[in-house]
DNA sequence: CTTAGTGCAAAGGATTTGCAAGCCC
DNA sequence: GGGCTTGCAAATCCTTTGCACTAAG
């Protein structure tokens, strides 16, 4: 991977004067090298180790403050629970199907014009790195 | 407007078999007209009267039913509550700040190519209705 | 009539919060 | 040492569910 690896979100993290503890530093690792999107308790699992146990509550508590240093990002793919994912896997959707619930990852090139469009028109920085998408999967649309 | 009227929904939900209760004609009704997207409870607060209240779990049941047909579509907008929108308000982009949490709904014509190269690349029928996508609006861009 | 749909209340689950103790800087 | 962080546990809050009753078709 080219773009942000932990140790570069570890060092950003430090010069915006925040501290870097053991469990941030577990955190943080966890979603910059997992390949998809985690929830809240997935991170927490792989994370909290007998030996050195991390609290759900520090779990939550530093996801909120990743998200907004806009390391990574928040996705509603259903299912009650929400899901984060790190900001450097390149740009992909999730198309999230209504009616069985299953996720497809799109790669999208169209996204980067997209993107440029909503900087010109409404000066907004997209973080198109994950958005998810709603609609009908094939199998799902065949039997509907 | 021109694309499905409440009466419209009405009508296919009595197709699909289901029955007409007076509570999912309010539901619709509410929804159908609403300008933008509403949570659960907005919609509640709208439809339940003293003279003919409905209850909240009836809302969500009635949700639930719209967004599996394809009526509706369920937007995480931040907040830790889900909205609701029909899917007829043309097609545009919720831009959630995720700094201040600011929503702000942004045409988009590059939406409809996009939905094109879903459908080809991925077989799937994408609702481009309402999509969300997280980001910096200008204020915070500035100030952060 | 039949059975889907509603209301009510209680359960369920994810996320948040208050506060004392601990640790980074 | 000072104050940001954590852990713990209780609290919240949104959403779902079971069940008896009501009403749409």
């Amino acid at each position: 991977m080219y773009l942000p690896h932990c140790d570069i979100l570890i060092a950003r993290l430090r010069q915006a004067g925040l501290r870097i503890t053991p469990q941030r530093e577990m955190i943080v690792e966890a979603i910059a090298h997992s390949a998809s999107h985690l929830t809240a308790e997935e991170i927490y699992l792989r994370v909290s180790q007998p030996a050195r146990p991390v609290n759900l509550a520090t779990v939550y508590r530093t996801l909120e403050l990743l998200t907004e240093m806009g390391f990574v990002s928040r996705l509603d793919l259903g299912g009650g629970q929400v899901s984060y994912a790190a900001q450097h896997h390149g740009s992909h959707i999730h198309l999230v199907c209504r009616r069985c619930g299953t996720v497809i990852d799109a790669e999208q090139g169209l996204l980067e014009a997209l993107r440029r469009q909503l900087q010109a028109q409404y000066h907004f920085a997209a973080d198109l790195g994950h958005i998810s998408v709603p609609g009908l999967c094939v199998k799902c649309a065949v039997s509907g």
